[in-house]
Parts: structure tokens; C-alpha cells; sequence
DNA sequence: GTTTACATTGGAATCGATTCCAAAGCTAGG
DNA sequence: CCTAGCTTTGGAATCGATTCCAATGTAAAC
């Protein structure tokens, strides 16, 4: 199946140059005559000679690849915009990305980070799925790193998350804007978990509460798990209160999928009697809702993207490493309506 | 950052033997005495010394490196699950992926089969994200190359499908082993669109309600376009018929969201007035609709790893080409309930 | 105690590119 | 016409592994 490459030796020969010749040509050096340049490049032409890329690696010490470890890419729909923002960003400068998914094995983790720095790699991007602190033994400070969607202790690497507290002032604003008062928060999560997303997005809902002057009711937040039935049946809860609230902000978009049936079950109307907004702008979910759901994206493109660019130029200033927080867009659909 | 790397002549001087037995005691030759290969090892470790995968490569002519070109990942979350079967399937022997999404630009496309035969990989898997015909340029034919949820029209491809003729029998079966003899099916896009999935998925309905002796009503044959407005439309549309379906065999996921929507509007429940099963098994969408969708699953973790098991295999008898179906289970959940 | 057979070993050649260096070719100035 | 100074060129050395071959050592057979 797989033809027998031609190698820069039989180019030479063809063309009646030395190696170092067609090299030359293959690197737009241009001290080389438009002569013999031409005579070069119809031989490869014809011979269809593509360079190999292994021996120049070897030579040159640069594989132009980069590392990507997933922690769990399969349990979580966001690694493909996550894959696919780093993808984007290596290929525009003529890298490739090795991707592995560990699963959440740490050992599986260690090995894949061997497999790739043995391909000598350029650097490694360590995505985790959703933000979260993590430990990264230190073999992995032997080969430039940086880390998306999570965050190391001792900040020994450069990492990206997203802009939570951000994204949740954005998401009360946009309610409190539309003349709401009464705005409940059902959490994405127990808010003494390990994990800081639930606890950044009840900090910018009651800083944006602050900031518009509505006081804080302990009695509008609940804690969900996250999923779509706890999302139902907080809703119900809240919508039961003497004095139920006009919006629902809710902790992810399961949970305002939750959140819809809940009310429509009280055959209220969205957003007519109740505005809702989610968290994480799952396509699948928030554009398919009747109506369709406003929400907060995160960035998880933009991070993949990052992460890439940061790594290209870290190696040029290494001391230079950058905690960053991008932010999360607020994305208007028809959940939401003036009071 | 990224420190100094030994070479395998440093480990053969500091051990005091030749580079031929550090060579052989990295690559688990036998024949070495097993003092030496102690004191190696030793070194090894000691060093941390790690062989160079490119000089590897270079001498061996191998790469132990597949190319994984997809056609639009960033559009699909099916693709999430496709890669991790590759991935794990290539990781099983020692590979890693190259992943590479062109975006359904055919000229990235070819780029990136050039990049990655530069690399010297030792097969190229090329998927669609979702079922269809393609039209390879013959470039492809350099290397061995297998396709999936594709097709090539001349077959010079093996290539892996989903089986959906097979997975509207199951899905259509089940309803009627619960009971049902009216039997409404929703498709999942045009009847006359160049994609084979509605058309087949229709055939699997038909040939189903066939083999249970029960005569095919066109008037419960509606078209959609697969997404949860049309699913709506169409699911009041059928539900208005003078003699109403008791089941809904829906085309996609997000068809079923959206005759979720339309039966409760009508007062109805699901499962109990109204079953209804699904097609595509979108996690995010059947596990959190309320009753959790019964529905048909694509097989995409299979196929991911089918086709590299079937790359690893070609070298070896490279005649064999394969065209492979692969089985979408039937996936219950509570949506489906006796008549 | 020799000879033969076999196991182990060190080191050179190799893979296919890049890069360095010395030689050749050319231009121009005296 | 000769030489200095520049450009272009061919080819050897190099990157870091594997593999082959010849050399050495060791054990067995007579």
C-alpha cells in the first residue's frame, strides 16, 4: 500500500546537485540560483519527494508537536471546543497535537507524559474538564507546561480557567436589568465541595444583587447537585416560597432544563411568568429548550486557544508564568423577559 | 524549563559498556549477561535518561504514531467519544494519535494528510461525524487508510458505519413488544437528502412492523429535519390524526425532546398515554429528560476503536478490505411503557 | 591441553535530514 | 591579467538511536 519514499539523496542525484543544494531549496535559502532552484523543485515535483519529517527532527531537535492530556475527555461534551481551540491554535503554526485521554487515571496520566516528552514534544497542555485545583507530580516540570480549566497550588505552571464570578454577575445582571427583583440562585453544585465553580457563582450573583442595591435572600439559594431532576425539584421548592421569585438563575443548564419542567408542570409560563438563565451554554440543551435558554458560555475554545499560545511563547521567557481567567460570555436567547 | 537530555552514549560511558548493550538492554535483548544489564538499568535510572523517539524513528522506520483526521469535531459531540476509542485502542499497542479536525475544508483536509505522512505515521483514520458518503482524493491511497461513519463509493477503503437499518428493527421491536400497534415514526431529516440515515432508519421501521404482521400506515410517517422545533411540529401534527399513535419512534434525540414538549402540552404523559423512544442516544439530552429516553445508541466509542484494531491488522493482509456495520444497541430507559 | 561451538560484547555503519566548511566560480578593481 | 572579495556549491559531519559484524571470552567435547 505505502510506496517506497524517495529520499533527499535520490532528489540530489536527479537533479545533479549536492544534498546540501535541495536542503537549501527545501528551506527557501535563497542563496541558491533561480537555475538550479527550478531544476530542484520539478525533480521533487515529479518524483513526488515529501522530506521526512523524523530525520529532520533529529537533526533540528524540533518535533513542531505539542502534548495534549486530557484528564476525561469522554464523560464531558466540552473537550471537543477544548481540543478543538488548541487544535486551531498549533496548526496555525504548523504544529500537531498528540492527544491522549487519561481517563482520570493518574497513571495513565505519567505514562502518557512519558510517551510524549520521549517524542520530544515542544511543550504539554494539561486539560481537566471542569475547574479544579490539581497535583502534578514533578517529572511534569521537565517539559514546558500549561494547564486549561484547572489550576496548581503552587502555581508552578501557567493555567487558564474560566471567569466564574464574572460570568454569574453577568447572568444576574442581565436579569436585574430586565426589571427582576425577586431572583432565586439554585447552585451547580454542594457549595463545601472541593471544587470552586459553585461557590465563584453565588459570589457574583450576590455582588451583582449588591451592586443594583436588592438585598440578599438567604431563602432564594439552593443547593443542587447539578443534574436535571435536583434542578426540578429545587425549582419547585423555590416556586412554592410565599413569595416566589420572578427569575431563575440556575447553576448549569441541566439544572434549567430541570428548572423548565418545573415550571411548566405549575403551568406557568417561560419566560412570560418566570425568566430562567443557565451556566455552560451546552448547545444541545440550551438551543433545543422551547423557549430557547439564555446562558453563560464558557470558554472552553478560547482556553484551548490559549493554552497554545501561551506555550509557544513561553520557552522565549520562562520565568514568565500567568494565572490566567478568560471570560464568560453571557448569550441571549428568549428565557429572559422584562418584569 | 526542559533540561538537558542524555544520549545513549552518555548511559554507555558512565555504565562502561558498549552503546550496543544499552541498546539491547532498552530494547530487552536476551543476551546480555545479567550484571551488565543491572548496571544499565542503574544508570538509567540514575540519569533519567530517556531514548530519543525521533532517532527511534528515524533508524527503525517506525512511528508507532496514527493520524486521526476528523471532518468537523467542533460540531458534534459525538466526536468525543469516537477519539477515545481510537485513542484507547491505539494506546493498547503502544501508539499514540495525531488529531487533526479540518473542519469539513477539504483543503485543510489534505494538509493534514500531508503533515502527518511527513511524520512517516503508520495509517491515517478518517472520520465523518456522521454517516455519509465521501470522495477521497487518491493522495490517501499512500498510506493505508480506514473511514468511518463514512463510506467510499469505490470501496477502495475499508471503512465502519453504524448499523441503523438494525437499530430502528430493535428500537421499533420494542414498542411493539410492549404492546403498541400504532406506531408513529418521526424521521430524522429529508427522505430525499443525500445521507443514507433516514432513509434506513425508515426501512428498519417498516421491515419491524412487518414482522409483526402489522400493516404500514404512511399517514404515521412524518418528515423532520432532526431537530427539537420539527420534533414539536411534528409530534402535534400526528397527535391530531383522528385514530393517534400510542408510540412515537423518533429519528433523533432532539426530535424526542421536542415531542416531549408537544404530548405534555397536549395534557398527555409519557410513558403512560404516550411512549416514546429516541435515535442517536445524546447523553446530555436522554438521561435528563423527564421520564429518561429509551433510544437507539450510535456506536462511536466501537467504531473509534474498530478502526484502528482494522489499521494495525491491514499491513499484514493488505488486500482485505472491509466494509463493517457496527450494531446500535437498544438503550432502555423509562420512556416506553405497556399498552 | 587443544579445538570447536556458542554466547556475549564493543564499535562501525546506518537511517535521512541540516549545517558547516572549504573549494570553486564570478565580479570588479587596480 | 592578476588578485581580492563575494556568492554559490558539494560533500562531510552530525543528530541519537538500532543493527550488523568481527572479536573476545567461555564452556564443552575429545
Amino acid at each position: 500500500m505505502s510506496v517506497k519514499r524517495y529520499t533527499i539523496q535520490d532528489v540530489a542525484r536527479h537533479a545533479k546537485v549536492g544534498v546540501g543544494t535541495v536542503s537549501r531549496v527545501l528551506n527557501d535559502d535563497p542563496k541558491v540560483t533561480k537555475e538550479k532552484r527550478l531544476r530542484v523543485k520539478a525533480v521533487i515535483e515529479e518524483l513526488g519527494y515529501q522530506p521526512s519529517f523524523t530525520a529532520r527532527s533529529l537533526r533540528t531537535q524540533q518535533s513542531n508537536t505539542i502534548g495534549f492530556i486530557a484528564d476525561a475527555v469522554a464523560t464531558t461534551p466540552y473537550a471537543v471546543q477544548l481540543i478543538k481551540g488548541a487544535q486551531d491554535a498549533a496548526w496555525k503554526h504548523g504544529k500537531l497535537l498528540l492527544v491522549v485521554d487519561c481517563d482520570g487515571n493518574t497513571t495513565l496520566r505519567d505514562k502518557a507524559f512519558e510517551s510524549m516528552t520521549e517524542r520530544e514534544v515542544e511543550g504539554i497542555v494539561y486539560a481537566a474538564m471542569f475547574h479544579q485545583e490539581i497535583n502534578l507530580p514533578d517529572t511534569f516540570k521537565r517539559s514546558p507546561t500549561v494547564l486549561v480549566d484547572c489550576f496548581d497550588k503552587h502555581a508552578h505552571y501557567s493555567s487558564v480557567v474560566p471567569d466564574e464570578y464574572q460570568g454569574a454577575i453577568a447572568a444576574t445582571q442581565t436579569l436585574i436589568e430586565h426589571g427582576h427583583k425577586r431572583i432565586a440562585h439554585i447552585t451547580n453544585d454542594a457549595l463545601d465541595i472541593q471544587y470552586p465553580a459553585p461557590r465563584l457563582r453565588l459570589e457574583g450573583y450576590k455582588k451583582a444583587l449588591k451592586d443594583a442595591n436588592i438585598p440578599y435572600d438567604p431563602a432564594l439559594t439552593i443547593e443542587s447537585n447539578g443534574e436535571a431532576l435536583s434542578g426540578y425539584q429545587c425549582a419547585h421548592k423555590l416556586m412554592a416560597l410565599p413569595e416566589p421569585p420572578t427569575a431563575l438563575f440556575c447553576g448549569t443548564d441541566r439544572v434549567a432544563m430541570g428548572a423548565y419542567e418545573a415550571v411548566k408542570s405549575l403551568s406557568l409560563r417561560i419566560p412570560d411568568d418566570v425568566s430562567v438563565v443557565g451556566f455552560d451554554n451546552q448547545d444541545i440543551i440550551a438551543k433545543h429548550l422551547m423557549p430557547p435558554l439564555s446562558t453563560v458560555a464558557l470558554p472552553h475554545y478560547e482556553m484551548g486557544e490559549w493554552s497554545i499560545t501561551q506555550l509557544l511563547k513561553q520557552p522565549a521567557e520562562p520565568e514568565t508564568i500567568t494565572q490566567e481567567r478568560l471570560a464568560c460570555p453571557f448569550i441571549s436567547r428568549a428565557s429572559v423577559s422584562m418584569r
